[in-house]
RNA sequence: GCCCCUGUAGCUCAGCGGAUAGAGCGGCUGCCUUCUAAGCAGCGGGUCGCAGGUUCGAGUCCUGCCGGGGGCGCCA
């Protein structure tokens, strides 16, 4: 919560409680103008506040501005209604001012750094993706937000703990050791197998002596560590399904389940009785035959993934998973917990575009891009930011030309050289020998060029947009904020000359401060997307 | 049929219930004798899918319809 907020708000609050309002409202709206001749920022309260008031809006807007004006909060300077009762407050450039120092004193560690978590111990799994072949782009898309996500969650006080769960047991484990054995003994691929490329090439690979059903998933799992490593992705855990079998925890939750007397036998199959918490029908835990069902592994897991202390769990699926998710909840509550323990994060899929046709994706059918190919083009930078610029909740379009051969004029760039630039700031600064005072014997009341306020007007805004993304799951709104803020430093960079003829002694050591809290706050947003921030390009 | 996401500029997308809806790309036009032109500025471009409703106020919330994507397996 900005320190300006606060002093309008409870400023707002006296002024309704001395004109007698009953009742105050409870939430008081302080927000930033999107009206800057008006001024810096505005309430509506006189709006929602008006019927209880027994006044018109406009009227009770006048009267609360008369009562502010008697004794003015902090920072104000002026006030003024308009429209249907809008209260517009105008504000010293001090303020503003008072950002950048807030800004620098803080530094990259600590500004937009919140305890919305207070230490809780999150455990988010994403990409889990099965390890029957290589990572398609598309998957790129989860391992990109998860880690964002995790960054961000890391720095509004959360524990985290990045996992990937990886289902190296069932029938499509088969089928990858049948595909492989196949195309090694020059047979044709079996029915609903694996026959892209890459299983002709790790055929090859595989040495004679090697068993298929154990040499496949661990060439598949090299594959998707290193496509992720180059993404800059890692996790703390590769949580095994199949070693659950050994270890019993396949067994223990599923004796937690009968013990929840929702567990039957049907049809030689055992069920968990899912109707009976919401669901449409029951559910399959033990084919027949006694295999697990993919629904009893999960379970075990997030059982486990419980009892090693995570009171969050946060998936990131795909949504063609999603069907998936209420079974999952039930599973998790039969177990007796609480199902918003269990935070299921549902990303919509990525349509990749090749040539300006579809590609379809499928490892069975064999046509997929993939990612580690991308990566290796364009760089773990261009990918991230294309992959983050876009709300999670929107089908993305992944146009692969575009990606790679226009990469000269991708977001990524022109954020980069934002910092770059700064960096050439300094260095410049440095080479002219340009004396550098400490940020307490500047005088930063010169800095009120538009582009100066603009730009402080952003950096004002981080740690907002830093706790709307973590509370929102939405990494994209620190995606559009930094580019927001690296428009407005090229157009300062522009219009603005930190140092040369022309500029002031002051003005060279105001604009210099102004710049570092510009680069504090571009390399805090680009920490947070994972991307990096070069010093020259 | 039911469930989730989505429909905003030619294209790709932003847009906490607030005032005159934004950015990038593409098109046209200007700007390099000072810190990197991978930049800046200007012009053009919109019935926010449609229809109701809630509200002082709706691109934003609710309902219905239409279009797109995904899901509803003893696959994972």
């Amino acid at each position: 919560m900005p320190m300006i907020q606060d002093i309008l708000t409870s400023s707002l609050r006296g002024a309704l409680v001395g004109l007698g309002v009953e009742p105050v409202p409870e939430r008081i709206p302080v927000e930033r103008s999107n009206r800057p001749e008006l001024g810096d920022w505005s309430s509506s309260v006189a709006l929602a506040a008006a019927k209880a008031s027994g006044r018109k809006p406009r009227d009770l807007a006048d009267e609360l501005a008369a009562k502010l004006r008697v004794d003015p909060p902090a920072y104000v300077s002026e006030i003024t209604v308009a429209g249907p009762g809008f209260l517009n407050f105008k504000l010293h450039d001090r303020w503003l001012h008072d950002v950048l120092t807030e800004v620098v004193e803080k530094g990259v560690e600590g500004y937009a750094r919140h305890d919305i978590g207070h230490g809780e111990r999150v455990n988010v799994e994403f990409v889990s993706a099965n390890p029957t072949g290589p990572l398609h782009v598309g998957a790129g898309r989860w391992a990109v937000y998860g880690d964002a996500l995790c960054r961000i969650l890391e720095r509004c006080g959360h524990a985290i703990h990045r996992e990937y769960y990886l289902n190296d047991r069932g029938v499509q484990m088969g089928l990858l050791a049948a595909s492989v054995a196949a195309a090694r003994a020059g047979q044709p691929t079996p029915e609903d197998g694996y026959q892209g490329q890459y299983i002709a090439d790790w055929a090859a690979e595989m040495a004679d002596d090697a068993d298929p059903a154990v040499w496949a998933p661990q060439r598949a799992l090299a594959d998707i560590e290193a496509a992720l490593g180059s993404l800059g992705v890692e996790f703390e855990t590769w949580f095994s399904e199949k070693s659950m079998i050994a270890s019993g925890a396949i067994d223990a939750a599923l004796a937690d389940l009968r013990a929840s007397g929702l567990v039957y036998e049907k049809d030689g199959a055992t069920w968990l009785r899912t109707t009976d918490l919401g669901l449409p029908k029951d559910e399959v835990l033990l084919k027949t035959g006694g295999e697990p069902t993919y629904l009893l592994g999960d379970i075990a897991y997030h059982r486990d993934k419980f009892t090693r202390g995570f009171t969050r769990l946060i998936d990131i699926w795909g949504a063609d998973h999603h069907g998936h998710v209420d079974r999952l909840k039930a599973g998790v509550q039969a177990l007796g917990h609480d199902p918003a323990e269990l935070e299921i994060v549902l990303g919509q899929l990525v349509t990749i575009v090749k040539d300006g046709q579809v590609v379809r994706m499928g490892r069975r059918s064999g046509t997929f891009v993939e990612l580690a190919e991308v990566v290796d083009e364009v760089g773990p930078d261009v990918a991230r930011l294309t992959f983050l610029l876009q709300s999670i909740d929107t089908r993305q379009t992944f146009d692969l030309d575009a990606v790679v051969s226009k990469s000269m004029d991708n977001p990524v760039f022109y954020v980069q050289y934002a910092h770059a630039r700064i960096a050439s700031i300094s260095r410049v600064a440095a080479e002219k020998n340009v004396p550098r005072y400490p940020l307490e014997m500047v005088d930063l009341s010169g800095l009120d060029h538009p582009r100066e306020l603009d730009l402080l007007r952003s950096l004002g805004e981080l740690p907002e947009v830093v706790a709307d993304a973590c509370r929102t799951r939405a990494p994209h709104k620190v995606a559009t904020w930094v580019r927001e803020l690296a428009g407005r430093f090229h157009g300062f960079y522009h219009d603005c000359y930190v140092m040369g003829e022309g500029v002031s002694h002051e003005q060279t050591q105001a604009r210099l401060w102004l710049v570092e809290s510009t680069r504090i706050g571009l390399a805090i947003g680009l920490d947070l997307l994972g991307v990096s921030a070069p010093d020259s390009m």
